[in-house]
DNA sequence: GTCTATAGAGCGATAGAC
DNA sequence: GTCTATCGCTCTATAGAC
């Protein structure tokens, strides 16, 4: 591991992620990731037999930061301070810069629809989401308003992620106001929608719209 | 208008959205769409001169309707009444159809660089952004925080929207959760981050990271 | 308005020299 | 480990018949 003799591999992946979560997976050749490494097309494929297998390479470090992430979710207690704890965990590791592969895996559903470590890191992100908002919450059986609050709260994490990058502090700042908004929405779960009790008194949040609100007719 | 021998161009425009946004502008060949259409693709270019034409064709519907949206936002007097029934208004469009192209916008943005029209429509929501969080919002002049929050916003209503279209009562319920969010999201704005003044009482939004905050070291 | 046929370019991937 | 050269494919776009 450390006597090899050259570092192309990991340049390449650095490269690729960041061409790929720029341009998008299928508008990215492989010739833009070669200039970008100084070397050609053909060199690529002594490191890696696909542009898939690329793909993979660079969806494998996101997927164990998260699974790392929720396995230590998984053993705590559940409650409002394991939440906020891990909103913060991730708010980490979008400082860190994982937002790129966060973005590649949004934003690119359809090419990646056939690559079986996209599932699984999909996979890992639901977990996540469960565990932020409590099971099911997801597939919306504690109403629409808690899915989508959990979704928010880790784009907000993203967003501040992203531009994190180009703040002259380090955008800790902006990090910070996203761990704040983040936290504030996953915080009071259900507390708007169908069910209508409030966790404080003024009614701000009793908008228009919810005159309509019908007493959820789900699916059993 | 009335009069004309067949519908194809309306049709193509329809199915060119939904295919855009669904697999991206640059993954969406001519063939995809005229597969669709029944027809070839040589037949797209009797009806538009270029596959561009007919993503400007895509995007006019969705600037028209920002711009109609702003111009009336524009006429009214600033503050919060406005700004919730702006993001009421907003949630409408998103009700009625237009996520796709909002989609398309924000997923596809590399691509879309080279083109006016999606300037134009960019330039739009910055315009319609200012008039939720105050001018300036957008660059981060009232803390990074404001900027954030609306953004948030408007994703809340994306998200509901094209949630929307798979539910079976027409998402209702999942629109009106999405707007007390979002009117949530933009109602006290600049609570939180680095002025620490709180709306009420509880410390709910004390979060952590906010140690840090640092007093806004902003280039003038 | 729609078709067939084709030009010209870029793509992912492979073969084989060095 | 990197190169040149090339294959087979798909893409946007055009020419011209019907």
């Amino acid at each position: 591991m450390a006597g090899r003799r050259t570092d192309t591999r990991e340049r390449a992946q650095r490269v690729a992620l960041q061409l790929f979560a720029e341009h998008g997976y299928e508008s990215t050749s492989l010739r833009m990731i070669a200039e970008r490494l100084n070397i050609t097309k053909a060199a690529l494929y002594y490191h890696y037999k696909s542009k898939d297998e690329i793909l993979a390479a660079v969806l494998s470090d996101f997927s164990t930061a998260v699974a790392g992430l929720i396995d230590w979710g998984e053993q705590q207690p559940p409650g409002p301070e394991t939440r906020r704890e891990l909103l913060r965990r991730y708010a980490e590791l979008a400082a860190s810069g994982i937002t790129p592969a966060a973005r590649l895996l949004q934003e690119n559903q359809p090419a990646l629809r056939e690559q079986p470590l996209a599932a699984e890191v999909r996979s890992h992100v639901v977990t996540l989401f469960d565990l932020l908002a409590g099971p099911g919450a997801l597939t919306g059986a504690n109403g629409p308003a808690a899915s989508l609050r959990v979704r928010l709260a880790i784009t907000a994490l993203h967003m501040a992620g992203e531009e994190s990058e180009l703040a002259e502090d380090g955008g800790q700042e902006l990090l910070a106001a996203a761990l704040n908004i983040a936290c504030g929405l996953i915080d009071p779960p259900s507390a708007d929608s169908a069910s209508e009790k409030r966790a404080h008194g003024d009614g701000r949040f009793g908008g228009p719209f919810a005159q309509e609100a019908a007493p959820t007719p789900n699916h059993p």
